[in-house]
DNA sequence: GTGAAAGCGCTAACAG
DNA sequence: CTGTTAGCGCTTTCAC
């Protein structure tokens, strides 16, 4: 009796259809060199018997896989959902698939998913390191296995890159908060281990001294970037004896935080506070008013990710890539001169 | 000389340490009879040689894999991430990895991926299967390969089920938006095909039923369910002749559209059109005035079917289980007595 | 406690 | 055009 979870393996089908497992492997792979005959024999003979390729057989035979590893910092975070779309949009053209990662912004996780991905032997890895000095991405490296960094650069290893122009994009934001003529300028970012934290902070801070502002350590929180955090440092800020009346936000999941700290201090956007962050999602516009934000080309990035690494795993050897895609400044109406509050505060 | 990206393998390890592949493979998998001197010297070799177990060979060998396929229509809905995130969390902890993939509502995608998880091996599968009638998964179930239906039922294949009360929840929002003496409601839900779209157009059409309203077809719409969609639906409901009073939107990506439509057609919440939805999203208290939802536990359910699944593929042989999940009522502000509209129509 | 050897399912020379 | 054969890297009896 044949037992219920036995797959069929290809020497069942060569069996059935009395040929050689070579031939059934030929016609399988969809090898030239075969007659009709024995092809449709075999084609028949492996539908009736619902046979399936092993693949992981096949992968140790021919030392490839079709598995993309895709490691992020946090699934959750809009951002890289777009980011993981794009690359499985293009993955899944070539027939590849995802093994995909969250590394929550822990190197040991992230550690240990990359030497999953190289036990895996998968053909490439898209990462986003927690850190510039991530070490582990150079062991794949040597492995043999493409790499291409994603939002964040890994500079322990020299690897492809695609990111935005963070400090641009910092910078034009800042720019724009100081041209309601705003002194006082909070900013919430991310961690300066990252190539994001790191260069949204020369932006904003190269935008400070660039219109003669000297900007306040005070005002200045470097934060695990996510919702909860940024509500925290929102809060502390607006809660200060001398306030910001602007605040520059590092990305959604922090402006998202902001803007819940501005609810419950229930002051008035643009009037009491102004904000600008970076990201554009679709419940900014939903907002009264709507978010000005430094909007990233995220599709195309996770697009041009995956195809720079689809070309290193087909054997390009071209020396490495570092591309720099721009922000796109969605101005709203979240930005306009200090009032209110100021204005409050006189009274007082 | 060694080639560059050639990576050791046991028999490497075996000879530099001077023992059989046997003894190391004991060793890597922390096997109990091994001497201690043995041991220190084939770790001490491995460590020196970077050695790193395949894992397609190990997988080939033992006809086992650490991969959990995790398919689910819309990788963008916030939804699924956060059931992806709860997955991943679960799996991790037992050292499995995720294989994800996003159908797309599209059968011929998920039938490619439910094929490539089978060949692949992989040890189990959680999904979210675009139709009820979906058959692929009947295959993996043959095939022995645990699966775990989430969010929608596959009546095809008796799987274990962990999903959300759905007609629970559809009843409830209705009734809510019957109390304030809404008669005229616009329905918009995703397919019916999906357990969920059916389910909650049921409890919809119960409970207007059961308040002795006869629901108007002409105010129903069943769309695939994302924020365009969502979108058009709701902007060609509300530019009727007879517009409704209030809105049943079937899950947060139709809510952002017809929130947008709302916006375009400038209408006041709740005065003019009341909005009630599902799944409760940080941005949903953002807006003025928040959104009343029926709110899912989106990660437990994650959690649980992971569990369950990973029951199943230690053996487990219980009879199939299905979870229902109790939704719980965010009541916010969205949602008040027809004024405004009514007003405005009787006047003009 | 350790080694020899078989074999997981497949592909790719190499013959014929 | 087709079959024979070796072997990918690992685990696991089976002897010793």
């Amino acid at each position: 009796m044949k037992l219920i979870n036995q797959q069929p393996s290809i020497s069942d089908v060569a069996e059935q259809a009395g040929v050689s497992t070579a031939t059934v492997s030929r016609v399988l792979s969809g090898h030239p060199h075969v007659s009709d005959s024995l092809r449709d024999k075999v084609n028949g003979v492996a539908r009736a018997l619902g046979y399936r390729p092993n693949r992981v057989a096949r992968n140790l035979r021919t030392q490839r896989t079709q598995l993309i590893g895709l490691i992020v910092s946090d699934i959750q975070n809009p951002f890289y959902t777009s980011m993981v779309r794009a690359v499985e949009d293009v993955a899944y053209q070539q027939q590849y698939s995802l093994l995909l990662c969250n590394s929550d912004e822990d190197p040991e996780k992230e550690q240990f998913y990359i030497e999953f991905m190289r036990d895996e032997r998968v053909a490439g890895v898209i990462a986003s390191p927690t850190s510039e000095a991530t070490t582990s991405l150079q062991a794949l490296h040597e492995a043999g296995i493409p790499v291409v960094a994603i939002d964040r650069r890994s500079s322990s290893t020299p690897v492809d890159t695609v990111m935005l122009d963070h400090e641009k994009a910092a910078f034009e934001l800042t720019q724009h908060l100081v041209s309601f003529g705003h002194q006082r300028i909070g900013a919430i970012v991310g961690n300066m281990q990252t190539t994001s934290g790191a260069e949204r902070m020369k932006g904003f801070l190269n935008a400070m001294r660039g219109a003669g502002l000297t900007p306040d350590p005070e005002l200045i929180r470097q934060i695990k970037p996510n919702e909860k955090e940024g509500y925290q440092a929102a809060l502390s800020l607006l809660s200060q004896a001398a306030p910001p009346t602007a605040l520059f936000t590092g990305n959604n999941l922090i402006s998202m935080g902001a803007l819940k700290a501005i609810q419950t201090k229930q002051l008035r956007i643009p009037d009491d506070i102004s904000i600008a962050g970076h990201d554009d999602l679709p419940w900014m516009t939903l907002i009264q008013p709507a978010l000005t934000v430094a909007a990233q080309p995220i599709y195309e990035m996770g697009r041009q990710a995956t195809e720079l690494l689809m070309a290193r795993i087909q054997g390009d050897t071209e020396p490495v890539h570092e591309l720099r895609l721009q922000p796109s400044m969605m101005i709203r109406q979240s930005c306009g001169p200090a009032l209110g509050r100021r204005n409050g505060v006189h009274k007082a």
